[in-house]
DNA sequence: TATGGATTTCAATCATTTCTGAAACATAGT
DNA sequence: ACTATGTTTCAGAAATGATTGAAATCCATA
């Protein structure tokens, strides 16, 4: 008796195998499993579980989906599907495909898994670290003009200031500290973002092949 | 008329200034904007915000503080502080301290900036990154068997492989490209793993150099 | 420019995470 | 053992973030 007549829809073309361990199936159990390592992780990271999913499962087939293909396959809602999509876009790591006489859109991901990462880290940059960096900045300029080292001569009445020793004094050491912490944190900052510039850019390739190299070496 | 009896405890030694820029209402102004700074960075990676907030303010004020300073100083509840100060002891990145002829803990942060994100990178690689890893090991596995290029000797009946044309075939070309999809993206986890490792291990402070250097270096 | 399918938007709902506060628990000193 | 002081736990409350679904919008075609 046929065994092989499950009929599971697989990815684009139909192709189940036979019964129990049928390749189809377990290549969709796999492929289940990946989403859900992958959304979870992606949770882990402040990146919405349901986007990471998508991303998951556009990433795993290989398949360029249309958004009903989507929606069927994670049971989630056309305006979820249509959202986390049109966010992947944003992100660069997922593009639009298109199919000869079909008015629908269709969507594959990036499959070059070092050009996908330059990508997220990319955006993660742009839209977190840069900004806190840009508020650092801010914040570490609000004290630059009571730091004695570097204070314009703004002098009100004659007694503002670091002199007549003690509580001034104190205060003007512990402004000094901080502005050392700062200035720490943000040359740290700095150094990491000139280094994930150079990760991201272009020619981010070459870094690529160094980290390769590098991660392999002798411990 | 005296104006520095504003009377707001600075730290742990009150140590207020004068009048309207006042310094010492300015440098209490910088750290609640850093906290809050810090704070939106914690939430948007995945760390709870008051954490976060709670790490900013031992680091920012360099001071040795309470969990009753902390409750004050951020309006947070008892259980709160304790929560997010225990989290923080268990990443590394605050330590216990004392004070003579004082039964209270005081808390610390690390103020080396380079050790701190090194004990942040540690933890969350071994919570998040390790564990994804292993999963999607477990995964690679469950393909393993049906992939015509490494499949152990198993063949049940005599049909049940890539043979007899069309359907089977297609599904083992799937597995193949599945399998190598995986693969890669397994190869990518393990160089950024060797790479994070050496990052954070004791002697990890020669990559912190590599990477000032790197960092400066013309573009 | 009308039509009909595809896509996007958004207020309302639902789920998850975080926070509170008071009670339970520890521990040092008496 | 008892008290005083400090710390942790945890069930429920509050806040935050994600998801739905139906209406609005878009757009290629005739």
């Amino acid at each position: 008796m046929a065994r092989d007549t499950t009929g599971e829809a697989n990815g684009a073309g139909g192709a189940g195998g036979g019964g129990g361990d049928d390749p189809g199936v377990t290549l969709r159990a796999a492929q289940d499993q990946f989403i859900a390592c992958w959304g979870k992780m992606g949770s882990a990271w402040g990146i919405s579980r349901t986007m990471a999913e998508v991303h998951a499962l556009l990433f795993i087939t290989g398949e360029p989906m249309c958004t009903d293909d989507i929606m069927e396959r994670l049971q989630i809602s056309r305006g979820n599907a249509s959202m986390s999509i049109r966010a992947l876009l944003d992100w660069g790591v997922v593009a639009r495909a298109h199919r000869r006489g079909d008015r629908k859109e269709y969507f594959k991901a990036e499959q070059d898994v070092w050009a996908m990462f330059r990508a997220i880290v990319r955006e993660r940059m742009k839209r977190e670290a840069d900004p806190a960096l840009v508020s650092l900045h801010e914040i570490r300029d609000l004290t630059s003009g009571v730091d004695s080292s570097k204070r314009k001569g703004r002098r009100r009445g004659g007694r503002d200031g670091v002199r007549e020793g003690g509580i001034a004094d104190e205060t003007a050491a512990r402004i000094m500290a901080h502005n050392q912490r700062l200035d720490e944190m943000l040359k740290f900052f700095e150094t990491v973002q000139t280094l994930t510039d150079r990760f991201v850019s272009p020619s981010g390739r070459g870094l690529q092949i160094a980290a390769s190299i590098l991660g392999k070496a002798a411990s």
